[in-house]
DNA sequence: AGCCCGTTTGACAGCGTTGTCAGATCCTTT
DNA sequence: AAAGGATCTGACAACGCTGTCAAACGGGCT
């Protein structure tokens, strides 16, 4: 069984090769019944135009490239955030009749942009998603801008220019959650940063911050415990925020893997989730819902994001008109069984 | 900054593009010197070869494709697979200069083959890896090697032939960890199955089976209870085998989801474990090192056995002679604080 | 020197598309 | 009926590489 090209369209069709391609790209001027005449060749014959040959002549390659920092280098378990944003990168394709090719990229490694450079001159990718926290580096971003190629980044935060983003309120949500916690008659609540190069957590922090003030609460630098996003570090804070003469009676972890941590330093001294301590974190990872009591997080449209950026770059005409500006998609609070009124 | 073609660097080092070609391509009968002139040449005009010309040239594409069910479909956290087999299938093609293309795909959908075709025809991967569940559906294996594609199975069970496939060793684990939990002193050990179309979950049945007569204790139905891989599901079985007149002393679950289920129904009830009920699972999900009590579960070498199927499939001479057989690439125990000796 | 044979090199024709541009066709309008 | 302009169509040259095949080269023999 041969492949049918597309000059076995224009014979059954009896047109030349040219108008297929017409009508295959939908290009204006073809006349009604010449077009259904070769949509009827093209389907009897089930042809498909070929990809290579098409970036070949037209350099575009309908491939969109995912560019995420390697999971396997943290131990953190990103896969979930991965498979939530390739989902919407692939919502985007389908629509689109693109393809996705997923480049983890260890910007650790020396020779990270010569990687990237290989993706970008080998495959040609009409565009790329960046994926935080790459997409706040400027040696990353370089890499990629330097060639030319269309770039989404998926992080808050200026690295070049007006260059089109997509992110989310992290720092309004924060403050919103910081008065939920308030709401419920917690006055001290304690957090919990993370690693300082992502700077989605720096604004997180900024957030708590908004929402002690917003509440009338003050901010008391005892209550803060840097973490590094790794649950272990979450144990770590959650034992010496407990071990406090007063200590908190409610703790917001910069993600959630830090919060099952200090939810598990909890557990061991015996004190009770939400009835003693009210635990909330950010990210909504599977672990959230799956915990006893489940955790109360912030739940980042990670998958809407990466599909508008996607979107954005597919629909792009080429001249980056498109590519401008920053696109907020708002978090939302997912409130669970793991926080409570303060206790009296 | 305009890209360096072939021509550039055959002109480059005087010679022919063709020679340039059989440097890139590492072919035979180069002479040193020739060969050295034109590295130097490629080096310093940083040249890489367009992909898609390459392709279309040759017939080889440099991709693989992984194709997967789309996790979005369940709701179980399939994500941590995912992720661990593509980065086995990326560290294949990374060694080899390859580039990964994922293509979620929905059985459920009519057209699934279709999409499959569509993959197929326009992009050409050299090679397909099929994850399981897919990779137990004759109509997803059909639609691919009716194109003549390679393709590499990630499952247990035949479906088209002697075609190569890597397998874990499903069976004789789960006997190895039945005898573990007969070792402890439990004789009454309850096993909970996963969704019917799963084929490596009738073989972990199996196993179990297996482990019971290998450590003489008797196989009752009464103890076997079916969920349907979901955390949900494990939940209620939870609840039901706990309330039997002699309840097990220990749970066997078919997945690490059902296990973390099982494990909330007993924390719902008091029940302590591993004091009174140890409870296993099967697949070492990021959860099972993360709830408390850390749970025993089986690791399946996810990563290696994708590895080993894109190396398979990027080594082929294209004959196909490679792709034939079974690889089996054994789990292991990973025994950790949800299991203990039976209660007296 | 002449011959043979294995090694090394290059010319050139594809691979399946799209872009360019000129030619053919169809309406309007006069 | 002719002219003019918009609309439609096709011939042909790219795109950057590999495959084929023939030519050139380089020893080791007579």
């Amino acid at each position: 069984m041969v492949k049918a090209t597309i000059d076995d369209v224009a014979k059954l069709a009896g047109v030349s090769i040219k108008t297929v391609s017409r009508v295959v790209n939908r290009e204006q001027n073809v006349r009604e019944s010449t077009r259904e005449r070769v949509q009827q060749a093209i389907a009897q014959l089930n042809y498909r135009p070929n990809l290579s040959a098409r970036n070949l002549a037209s350099q575009r390659s309908h491939l969109i490239g995912l560019v995420y920092d390697d999971p396997s280098a943290y131990e953190i378990p990103s896969g979930g955030f991965i498979i939530r944003m390739q989902q919407g990168v692939l919502r985007a394709c389908a629509a689109a009749d693109y393809e996705l090719l997923i480049h983890p990229c260890n910007y650790r490694h020396r020779n990270a942009g010569d990687k990237l450079h290989a993706l970008i001159d080998q495959v040609r990718p009409d565009g790329i998603v960046l994926a935080a926290p790459l997409s706040n580096m400027p040696r990353i971003v370089n890499a990629i801008t330097a060639k030319g190629t269309p770039l989404v980044r998926m992080s808050p935060g200026e690295v070049n220019g007006d260059q089109y983003k997509v992110v989310t309120n992290d720092r309004e949500v924060c403050a919103e959650m910081t008065r939920y916690l308030a709401s419920l008659g917690h006055r001290r609540i304690a957090f919990v940063t993370g690693h300082r190069s992502h700077k989605a957590i720096k604004y997180r922090f900024l957030g708590y911050k908004d929402g002690l003030e917003q509440s009338g609460l003050p901010f008391s630098k005892d209550l803060v415990c840097s973490g590094d996003n790794s649950f272990g570090s979450g144990e770590a804070c959650g034992d010496s925020l407990l071990s406090l003469d007063t200590p908190p009676t409610a703790v917001f972890a910069a993600n959630d893997d830090m919060a099952a941590g200090i939810m598990r330093a909890a557990d061991r001294r015996g004190i009770d989730i939400p009835d003693q301590l009210s635990v909330v974190g950010f990210d909504d990872i599977t672990l959230a819902r799956q915990i006893y009591p489940s955790l109360t997080t912030i739940r980042q449209p990670l998958s809407n994001m990466a599909e508008r950026a996607a979107h954005a770059l597919i629909n792009d005409p080429g001249d980056g008109s498109k590519l401008k500006g920053t696109d907020v998609v708002p978090s939302k609070l997912m409130i669970r069984e793991s926080t409570g009124p303060a206790p009296a």
